[in-house]
DNA sequence: AGTGAGATGGCCT
DNA sequence: GGCCATCTCACTA
């Protein structure tokens, strides 16, 4: 079980992506430790993808931590009731983002039923991760990645369009949502 | 099975 | 004032 390095998250960002479907997710609060295995991401890819928070280089408190270096968390409330849980890639210089979408629960859950964390609303209510979190650290005490070994086969991994993007324009149709198949 | 609306709040213009 | 990188439940068929 490696915690992943720096080094994993300062890369491609659409590779980042890619590479983080089979990964365990690990999560401590209050005692209790979280752990489930990655199954569906999303690439965003800065000042030039209409998707993308950062869009036009726009730098605002909600995206303050986008523009950390890669291997940081970045946490944003959505429709005013969920979170979403995004890995920071590349640099600095570079403010793209991974979206955590789906993962499947291993254990410290009350159920490993697959649908628990199938969606970044529930997966963020289901590990307790809110605003707080925003900034932290990928190689914290309370927040990481790991990988256990568990391989993905390039072939098991499809690609298709971003989800709730729709005013994305000539981006919203990009191929940059990627889930492990079943 | 598939569609539609409501909840709800921080942040941008 | 209006918009969201969502989820759930109620409704149709």
């Amino acid at each position: 079980m490696k915690i992943l390095p720096l080094s994993f998250y300062v890369r491609d960002t659409k590779k980042v992506a890619i590479e983080l479907l089979g990964k365990l997710l690990v999560r401590k609060y209050r005692g209790k430790t979280y752990c489930a295995r990655i199954v569906e991401t999303e690439a965003y890819l800065g000042v030039n993808d209409r998707a993308c928070h950062t869009f036009g280089d726009k730098r605002t408190k909600r995206t303050r931590s986008m523009y950390l270096d890669g291997g940081h968390a970045y946490v944003y409330l959505i429709y005013g009731m969920y979170h979403c849980l995004n890995v920071v890639t590349r640099t600095r210089e570079h403010p793209e983002a991974v979206l955590i979408r789906a993962a499947e629960p291993v254990s410290g859950f009350k159920t490993i039923d697959k649908k628990l964390l199938a969606g970044p609303g529930k997966l963020c209510r289901e590990m307790k991760i809110t605003k707080k979190e925003d900034g932290l650290s990928l190689l914290s005490e309370r927040l990481w990645i790991a990988d256990d070994g568990f391989k993905v086969p390039r072939s098991q991994v499809k690609s298709s369009p971003r989800i709730g993007i729709d005013y994305a324009k000539e981006h919203k149709d990009l191929p940059l949502r990627f889930h492990i198949l079943v």
